[in-house]
RNA sequence: GGUCCCGUAGCUCAGCUGGAUAGAGCACAAGUUUUCUAAACUUGCGGCCAUUGGUUCGAAUCCAAUCGGGAUCACCA
């Protein structure tokens, strides 16, 4: 199916003849030709001028001859400077089309194209269970989703996991904060989701520890010891000693109100459609990593400082030393990784690579625990991979949670809902929809929306987030994609209605002869678009190969806008060209299959009506 | 200070394994609808690809330095 590798070696064997030039085809560059030019791929000859001794012009005509008389893929050629735009025969498109709507699952599923899958585990989301999840968290999770999802569509077995941070200091303070100020409060008895009334106890906190300190800073402390003082601080620090010793009472307040957090959660996830295989929590894993710091001691990669805490040594690959075990033995944040790490690829037995969706502000985190495990041997060490993402941006500066300027991925997500449903009733689109259909169809154009807008963007670039242009439905967006997919739907419906489930409407005599004198497939007009669908399995390799789903939302983009342009220049349902009208129908579901499967590998849906 | 990432149109972003005249969308201006969805399409306007130097037949792309922006370098998580 790929063509190029036959170009190739023809070229390789045409500058053997003529100018004794060995190299072997997969030497050879071609690109893309540029839409200006005729032909569809080029070849740029500068690199063979000093071999042909020819100025570039008579090169490349050279080789031009060469392949359109012995390559039967070449139908022609052109040469502008040194470039040399090859014209691929018809025959070859025509066929490459004739086998993707033959066959337009086979041509979607890319599974075959990968014979040896690899068994990967992504961990993302990862949330505390102290607030409610934000804007921050929301490209986290479209990131995780989104790259499993492109990664089992390649053909691999992929582990979506997440990792839930529920226990520790900053998890106490919104348990403190309830027992104190709460009065009983529960989701049920105040109406708020869970996850938000757990955060609004963790701002009371803070805000309750601030006045104590100030009112400390006042009788004359130290800032500082007046942090350590404050009477709320001291509670905190009982209350972890209380959970660390399994006292009942404060493990069943841990459980009620992670309790609440879960299943404030599980509603942002369901709105999200986000789903996962396994779920960590780190209070059932955070001790595990001391047994490997201790394993490590005695092997010599670690190393005891004088006050019993265990180090190790990474200034030799550029890094400093790091503390893994304080010296009271209690762990530190990389010692947990290390454990759920090691657990990870015991319990899945050949995973080879291990995911982590998680900010670039931990960059040096992911760094320094991949060299542990160099350091101790592990056999998988190089299969740990960090999908570091950049910082989200408001138009206004950062997101700081201590600040109140985050955005909450609730709120935000009700707004974008709210807006879809608002554009749509103004454009009157939903006559015949029922509410529920409605209002199922609102939920999935925001979402397109939402996603769309924070996919398309590079992972490792820090983005702006703006909220006016994320609904915007025009342009380089979800709904727009999602738009073109329901209109060829739609084409599709009455292709149906007029060639296919009433084939005696048009099959009298008059059709049939019109049909005859009918080019079935004139490509000339359709070209574009088959060219850009021919690109799909490449660009979906590419982003598996990148774990980058701004590859494919690039992609789908140009998909949908190609389609656009080709429906608009072209009547595809046309009674009196039945052939022509059979072969674009075709053409239409062959689109509309892949932009369904890219939307799916972005998690966004594909409304079939809209 | 060390390390890493980013800098492309007024704005948001593509392009980066070196190739022709650097692309989209938004915004702005002007047009297109008796046809299968106008949430569309067409045209115009808009660029010293941060700067400087190097490598090369050829650089937005590779290398170095500089300037700007961000992150990180905790016995915090």
């Amino acid at each position: 199916m790929q063509f190029e590798p036959e170009i190739k070696s023809a070229i390789a064997d045409s500058l053997s003849k003529l100018y004794t030039h060995t190299i072997s085809p997969s030497e050879i560059k071609l690109d893309e030709t540029k839409k200006d030019f005729e032909g569809d791929v080029t070849l740029v000859v500068f690199p063979f001028t000093k071999s042909s001794k020819k100025s570039p012009e008579q090169t490349a005509n050279d080789i031009g001859e060469y392949l359109k008389s012995n390559c039967k893929l070449v139908s022609d050629f052109n040469v502008v400077k040194g470039f040399l735009n090859i014209s691929i025969s018809d025959q070859f498109w025509k066929s490459f089309f004739a086998g993707a709507s033959a066959n337009p699952e086979a041509f979607i599923d890319l599974k075959k194209t990968y014979p040896t899958p690899g068994h990967l585990m992504v961990e993302y989301s990862s949330p505390n269970t102290n607030k409610p999840l934000h804007l921050g968290h929301m490209r986290n999770i479209l990131l995780g989703y989104s790259v499993s999802e492109i990664l089992l569509a390649v053909g691999h077995r992929v582990e979506k996991v997440n990792l839930v941070n529920d226990r520790g200091i900053h998890i106490c303070k919104s348990m403190l904060a309830w027992k104190k100020y709460g009065h009983g409060e529960t989701p049920v008895s105040s109406h708020t989701k869970g996850d938000h009334l757990v955060g609004k106890y963790y701002v009371e906190y803070d805000k309750r520890f601030k006045g104590e300190v100030a009112h400390l800073v006042d009788k004359g402390m130290t800032k500082e010891e007046a942090e350590k003082n404050a009477p709320i601080a001291r509670e905190i620090q009982e209350m972890l000693l209380k959970w660390e010793a399994g006292d009942k009472e404060t493990m069943e307040l841990w459980k009620t109100m992670n309790g609440w957090v879960y299943e404030g959660f599980d509603v942002t996830y369901k709105k999200l459609a986000v789903n996962f295989d396994k779920i960590y929590y780190e209070s059932q894993t955070y001790l595990l990593g001391k047994k490997i710091v201790e394993k490590g001691l005695s092997k010599g990669a670690f190393f005891k400082k004088d006050d019993g805490s265990i180090w190790i040594d990474l200034t030799d690959v550029g890094l400093d030393q790091k503390v893994l075990l304080r010296a009271d033995g209690t762990s530190v944040y990389i010692t947990q990784d290390l454990g759920t790490a090691s657990l990870r690829f015991e319990e899945f037995e050949g995973l080879q690579q291990l995911i982590y969706v998680v900010g670039n502000e931990q960059e040096y985190h992911f760094k320094v625990l991949k060299e542990i495990f160099k350091k101790l041997g592990r056999s998988w060490a190089e299969g740990l991979f960090h999908l570091s993402y950049g910082m989200v941006d408001l138009p206004s500066g950062k997101m700081k949670s201590r600040e109140g300027t985050v955005v909450d991925a609730d709120d935000l997500i009700k707004e974008i809902d709210e807006e879809a449903e608002m554009t749509t009733k103004a454009l009157g689109k939903l006559n015949d929809f029922d509410n529920a259909e409605a209002k199922a169809l609102y939920h999935t154009i925001g979402m397109g929306a939402l996603k769309y807008f924070i996919l398309k963007v590079d992972p490792k670039k820090k983005m702006l987030f703006n909220p006016t242009e994320s609904i915007d439905l025009n342009g380089n967006t979800g709904p727009f994609i999602q738009y073109t997919y329901a209109r060829i739907n739609s084409v599709i419906r009455k292709g149906e209605r007029v060639f296919i489930n009433n084939e005696s409407a048009v099959g009298s005599g008059s059709m049939e002869s019109t049909a005859e004198n009918q080019q079935p497939t004139k490509l000339d007009a359709d070209k574009d678009i088959i060219k850009v669908l021919y690109r799909y399995p490449a660009a979906i390799k590419e982003a598996a190969e990148n774990f980058s789903p701004a590859v494919v939302a690039n992609y789908v983009y140009e998909v949908a806008k190609a389609f656009n342009h080709f429906y608009h220049d072209n009547v595809i349902v046309d009674e009196a060209n039945k052939e022509t009208s059979l072969y674009r129908l075709q053409l239409a579901s062959v689109t509309a299959g892949v932009i369904k499967e890219c939307l799916k590998l972005l998690g966004i849906q594909a409304p079939e009506r809209m």
